[in-house]
RNA sequence: GGAGAGAUGGCCGAGUCGGCUGAAGGCGCUCGCCUGCUAAGCGAGUGUGCGGCUAAAACUGCACCGAGGGUUCGAAUCCCUCUCUCUCCGCCA
């Protein structure tokens, strides 16, 4: 969400932003709706306060016995008026509320221009991308093959896009799982966090999940309650209505969950494999930091996201998004993408983003500067640390060999009981 | 799922028959004093949001006692709905 006065005051700017993200949206009316809200803000002050000093002399004529009548008669119009005047702007209110809702953030200065993922600059290129003397298979074939994998199966138990993993297979993932926490919390920081899968309404629209994206979400029935499309939501939001101290400042957290998508609308995209479920596991790491630091902690937490992949010796590459594919919450985005042999891409991976105050803003996330009066909003960041499907279907692709069996990288081995590779 | 109790400031906890209660009292915290150090003691201060006025303060208006609605000239106090917490019973990994 962004400030009001912002909009108010810098129009012309954040109609820019707006425009470079390709969105159109009505600023005019939004702007019209405010001045009008504001100058039926302050006739209603002004009558309650007469209210409230009028009311104060009927208190003191009625202690003295005196007769009040002509006053809350008079009181008894004002009352009314009042009442009808802060209905026309508790409505003008939601109306304003909606629309803030629906204004994505603005893009940071130092993000590039650009229409879409065909405009993401490449940051840089990391590892070496493997060389096969041998056609590389992909990683469903591979699991299939090793009966790793069984999206068959999973289909008849629930539906197409969701996992069912055997053996080896899901060790790997839980060994990904430890590996990455660990690595998070005793090297890079982050306290480890076990949230709900499942969060409210308040929940989801304080990191901006809804009301916009309510189609992507699965929704419980009987119940106003979501399943979680990313850690993000829940733990960003654990100290929403707080007041934080600067000195707690910044908080970092990890946490394992699994992650719930409906996207509607993907259908035929990425129909195989591990690619795009509707369940998947990842490691998710969220800061609350102050303002003047949040952009180096987006450099330390893309870093740490990146530690991952270097450890397990996956080449990747990171990208920054364009204002033309930048998500609707974020300030800026690097996207870290892993190389997937069999397709010959870079897929993404992680996706670590600044999402400064417009998080904070919906969550009511604030803090407090020693020796400073009022308070101020923090700056909240996340990143995949990592996507451990997606992660189980690199190693898959990059770490197979000819005859179809798949090499542990050695940092995993000793989460896989030894294990040097998985043979059929 | 059934029965009951409760929700007030950073925390604990008063608020009587609705009327200077933004909210007593205590704890905590901050600053100052005192004290050879520590402890104790003394004094002052200590919510948030949205406006006005300021160079900035000071000052000032409105709102907020779980949330929403109602009664009333006036509600933390009365009524209704909802949410959450606790206790007991039932069920359960």
């Amino acid at each position: 969400m962004l400030d009001i006065k912002t909009i108010v005051q810098d129009a012309d700017r954040v109609r820019q932003a707006l425009a470079h993200r390709g969105t159109d949206i009505d600023l005019e009316a939004f702007l019209g709706l405010e001045a009008r809200r504001r100058e039926d803000l302050q006739r209603v002050e002004a009558l309650r306060h007469r209210r409230n000093v009028v009311s104060e002399e009927i208190a003191g004529l009625k202690k003295t016995g005196a007769d009040a009548g002509v006053l809350v008669g008079e009181m008894r119009e004002v009352s009314a008026t009042i009442k009808h005047l802060e209905g026309a702007l508790a409505e003008a209110e939601t109306q304003l509320r909606q629309m803030l809702l629906n204004i994505p953030n603005l893009p940071h200065a130092s993000v590039p221009v650009g229409r879409d993922e065909s405009d993401n600059p490449v940051v840089r290129v990391v590892g070496e991308v493997p060389a096969f003397d041998f056609a590389p298979q992909a990683h469903w074939d591979l699991g299939a093959r090793l009966g790793i994998f069984d999206f068959e199966t999973a289909a008849k138990l629930t539906g197409s896009r969701f996992p069912l993993y055997f053996g080896p297979g899901a060790r790997l993932e839980r060994a990904l799982i430890n590996f990455m926490l660990d690595v998070h919390t005793t090297e890079h920081g982050y306290l480890e966090v076990l949230p709900p899968f499942m969060v409210n309404r308040a929940t989801m629209t304080g990191t901006g999940q809804l009301p916009k994206f309510e189609a992507d979400l699965f929704k419980l029935e009987g119940w106003d309650y979501f399943l979680i499309p990313t850690a993000e939501v829940p733990v960003t939001n654990i100290h929403a209505g707080r007041i934080l101290e600067a000195e707690q400042l910044p908080l970092r957290f990890t946490a394992h969950t699994p992650c719930f998508r409906s996207e509607a609308g993907s259908h035929g995209k990425d129909t195989r494999g591990l690619i795009r479920q509707h369940q998947f596991n990842k490691v998710e790491l969220v800061k609350l930091t102050l303002p003047e630091t949040s952009y180096d902690e987006l450099a330390s937490l893309l870093a740490d996201a990146e530690t991952i992949l270097r450890r397990i010796e996956l080449p990747y590459r990171v990208i920054t998004l364009c204002t033309g594919d930048l998500g609707f919450s974020a300030a800026k985005t690097y996207d870290i993408e892993v190389w997937m042999p069999a397709q010959g891409v870079y897929r993404e991976i992680s996706s670590c983003s600044n999402f400064e105050d417009f998080q904070a803003r919906r969550a009511d996330l604030r803090f407090r500067r020693k020796g400073k009066r009022g308070t101020e909003l923090v700056h909240t960041l996340n990143g995949s640390g990592l996507a451990v499907g997606r992660t189980v279907a690199a190693i898959c692709e990059n770490c197979q060999q000819a005859d179809g069996t798949i090499r542990i990288p050695e940092v995993l081995r000793p989460y896989m009981g030894g294990m040097e590779a998985i043979v059929p």
